[in-house]
DNA sequence: GTCGTCAATCGAATAGATTTCGGAAACATG
DNA sequence: CATGTTTCCGAAATCTATTCGATTGACGAC
């Protein structure tokens, strides 16, 4: 509504920088952005007042703490309520196994991002969260091999308007 | 040999924290964990020196810096020498749009998760960069219409072992 | 063109945090 | 019980974040 935000070329570089690495301090980003600390420092402070930085998390090898199995479940659910959906989304968010949830067009109608100890915590997950519950009518497995991931920014303006 | 790590709950308190919020400092994880300053720092330097804690990304609002489409692609490859996939797997994961590529079993191949600004860019991405690569035989698109993530640390040792 | 207004930037000062290090305490080992 | 090892603590030093008043520059009104 009220969020007209606008940003700058300096705005973005903040965002990108802190994209790839949270942990830079404002010291380092100012002189990369090319700013004095504190100008820079009010420029995050507003982009996070403004809901544009929503926060920070640190990335975790889960594998050293005992996940090595990941996978990803798509599920179809009945033609149900919205209601009974989003309560159905919720929940398995919270599941503490669960990564990501999303809701999406096409075969299916959820995509589960999962993280376990192994094959048998899977099932268990698996069968106790999706398989028991009515609003489920089918779970599809995908164990993940590989995931390769970053956190640049794209160019928010195209391939103009910078110049 | 030396890769023995060994975790005890402090160490896994301070991974909780830090997953869930990057920002906070030390002093405040210290308090938290019940530990001075001076051995929570220490634990944090071992842990990211043992390759356990590999990062912190900051989280952008999307949707304010003008990408307001997302979209997960699931490709088929052909039946492939593993180099051919694995460098298609890199060179797609290394597009600005991207950001996730999983390696998995099942229906398809490749699971992409994709960050645009509209429709056509995300056509655009998809002809340029899929459907023109010889390793392709598909991609199915389907499009986000919300996710929930959360990036809280599962429990480590089943539901025994702690006491 | 000139003035007034507003937003952004800077530099210095303060307050606060991080980081290092020697010594004490806890722990396991023989 | 003695010993070596690891972990922890607290204080000192260093560096950083944060605030604030003053300056600059851009922009619009007249």
């Amino acid at each position: 509504m009220t969020a007209e935000a606008e940003f700058d070329r300096i705005d973005f570089a903040i965002l990108g920088l802190l994209a790839k690495d949270a942990w830079l301090s404002n010291k380092q980003i100012a002189a990369a952005v090319g700013l004095a600390p504190s100008s820079c420092h009010e420029r995050i402070k507003s982009l996070r007042a403004r809901g544009v930085l929503l926060g920070a998390h640190a990335e975790v090898n889960l594998q050293a703490v005992g996940f090595s199995l990941e996978a990803v479940l798509f599920v179809q659910l009945g033609k149900l309520e919205v209601e009974a959906v989003d309560s159905f989304v919720s929940t398995t968010a919270a599941i503490a196994e669960v990564r990501g949830v999303f809701l999406v067009s096409g075969r299916s109608d959820l995509i589960v991002d999962v993280v376990v100890r192994d094959m048998q915590h899977l099932k268990m997950i698996i069968s106790e969260h999706f398989n028991q519950h009515d609003v489920v009518l089918r779970v599809e497995t995908s164990i993940v091999f590989s995931r390769q991931q970053h956190y640049t920014l794209p160019r928010p303006w195209s391939t103009a308007k910078t110049g």
